[in-house]
DNA sequence: TATTAGCACTCGAAGAGCGGGAGTGCCAAC
DNA sequence: GTTGGCACTCCCGCTCTTCGAGTGCTAATA
């Protein structure tokens, strides 16, 4: 367990140090950088027990030491000195995220292309969200063809669609509809949405054009896309930047999994750190093709039933504490805007205006 | 300019087997797969006069050889056989299209996505809108501080907004705001919504609490972003298959410009073809990080205004005549869908029913 | 005159061989 | 426990060589 305070600060050195060259790192390198009074002679001792203690490894015989996975989870679990970012990198971060919120309604997408922008890595982003509702319907008659419905749902999107019918519908069928719909999808989930509740609408509302399904359909359709959880992932390409990639199969490989979309998740375990980052080092991820990357986890309360990540994944020598300050900003301004009471949704098509909301807290 | 039938399926037999091999191909592999009967030797001749007309070239002495940018051009302008999809392939396509496009409302993005599939290359889609305008509003009063804006616009594509207010709209208001809008802010674009305007409405609204410059604000919105063109970009990483990308900076470079965003377009030129499609060959394209890359693009209709481009992009040896036979079928089938008098949007948020639209023609 | 076979030549790719040097492990001295 | 010293190891990068595919040319052939 507790390994020597001298053996720490060169683990530390060596991890520090890995972090900046991607090179293996030599007794000679740390004797100079950490300062710490003694010679490349202690420190190659003391490195050859942090390698005999499963710290480091070597590449090969009378090469520079290499943090392995476990010397990288010492290290982030109490080594690596927490990046405090400067005034002004935070106010930038914050700023380039208000502007990007004001700009765009596609939020999640945004942070998690704004993520990748400001680690140099790629980036997702994943919201969970459960148990939507309808809490209300509007539906609104253009002419004899033509009407659109429009959904609010409980996590204060508002869904909408326009309905082109070959046949004339009577205003007064809509407006029933209308009303069967606010007594009788509202506040349900989708599986409830049964064959027997359409029927019974049908007959109630005394459609014959089948108007009450394509309502209904549609109801089904926002409420499970609504519960789906979705994912956004950017900037793929920065892999491209790390030396550890500069090998196009396995770019290639992490790549395409990125862009695949079914992401293995980790387990919903404990985080490493108070303020929420979950930090996975190579082979502690799940998904066989992040084994030999990092993953670095912020995830967002945006309330009401939404919990969500943002992440960055990068290679096992990834700039852990930098990466980690960052999301932990980007996830709180997430939380802040979107987990105050009236949530805006994520990846949703539409807007929010909050007034008042600007800047207090 | 004529140059003699043999040389020409001499040349095809060069490019065919330089697309399928990505490497130099020798005299002795023409002889042997072209049907024409003759030696290696005579076809060393006939390959030294392409070359020195600059339809080939040599990596080095003593290599096979290579198309250049002309001799691709002269075998996409006159020698490719058109690619004829099996039946079978062209009515996949058509599944797979149909697929996503009940499956998902935004269209574009989905489509490029699955440009990027079946071609195996990175793809991009584009749309231009000019002159939407608003045709109708709705304003659905929900309580005292919430109302959603609906205004479906001229391209049919409806737009909505969540307005939340810190402060209670008496219904009558809204009531008021919607007749006025209505009146005054349908059929015109967005630098048509002055300050003026807005002012005067907010008067002739009794407004005092400001939900008019609201409302405008989302006119705004709503106009400028449905006439901004969008993109779309899929499938970046599909570009490590090809070898000539296995150089990481390279394929960096040109990734970066992808998901960079900003495409210099090509002149909006004559096609290659009737069926509107067009090849833009290693320097003839606009952009530098084109300029040894290879786009194939199709142009679709979508009805009302809205012009849209789909493309695919990938190393000058590309497979033009698969490429540009599948995205024949994906452009003729957007046209179909988007252009038939109702047009569902491109990279809108909404979803169209058209009954009856299945199949026929 | 066009085609072909033959042959010497060219040039890159791949492999072998060879320092140089960074870094180690160990030992003896402090 | 620390340090300097030193022999040793092994990768990296270099050159050198070989190999072979493919050429260009010439002379023979239809």
């Amino acid at each position: 367990m507790g390994i020597s305070e001298r053996k720490k600060k060169i683990l530390a050195a060596v991890v520090d140090e890995y972090i900046r060259t991607a090179e293996p790192v030599g007794s000679k390198a740390i004797a100079a950088s950490a300062g710490l009074g003694c010679s490349s002679a202690t420190i190659r001792n003391e490195l050859a027990e942090l390698v005999s203690l499963g710290y480091l490894e070597q590449p090969h015989t009378s090469a520079g030491r290499v943090p392995t996975p476990m010397g990288y989870r010492m290290y982030v679990n109490e080594l690596m000195q927490k990046q405090k970012l400067s005034l002004e990198e935070t106010e930038d971060i914050n700023r380039r995220m208000n502007q990007k919120l004001r700009e765009l309604d596609d939020t999640i997408s945004e942070v998690s292309r704004l993520a990748s922008q400001l680690t140099d890595y790629p980036a997702l982003a994943l919201t969970t969200r459960t148990a939507v509702t309808i809490r209300r319907f509007d539906i609104i008659y253009v002419d004899a063809n033509t009407f659109i419905i429009v959904a609010l749902l409980s996590d204060n999107t508002v869904k909408n669609k326009l309905v082109h019918l070959p046949v004339s519908v009577d205003q007064k069928l809509v407006q029933r509809l209308s009303s069967l719909f606010n007594a009788g999808f509202t506040n349900i989930t989708a599986d409830a949405v049964t064959p027997l509740l359409i029927n019974s609408t049908e007959r109630a509302a005394d459609d014959t054009m089948g108007v009450t399904s394509v309502i209904a359909a549609f109801t089904i359709e926002v409420l499970s896309e609504a519960e789906a959880p979705s994912a956004y992932v950017s900037g793929e390409n920065r892999l491209l930047n790390q030396p550890e990639f500069r090998d196009p199969d396995k770019a290639h490989r992490l790549m395409g999994y990125l862009s695949g979309g079914g992401y293995v998740l980790p387990p919903d375990g404990e985080l490493d750190e108070a303020d929420g980052i979950r930090v996975l080092i190579g082979p502690e991820n799940v998904a066989e093709e992040l084994k030999d990357s990092s993953v670095v986890i912020a995830t967002y309360d945006a309330g009401d039933n939404t919990r969500g990540m943002i992440g960055v994944i990068g290679p096992t020598r990834m700039d852990y504490s930098t990466v980690a300050a960052k999301l932990s900003i980007l996830a709180a301004g997430l939380s802040k805007r979107l987990g105050g009471g009236v949530a805006p949704p994520a990846g949703m098509h539409n807007k929010l205006i909050i007034k008042g909301d600007s800047g207090n807290e």
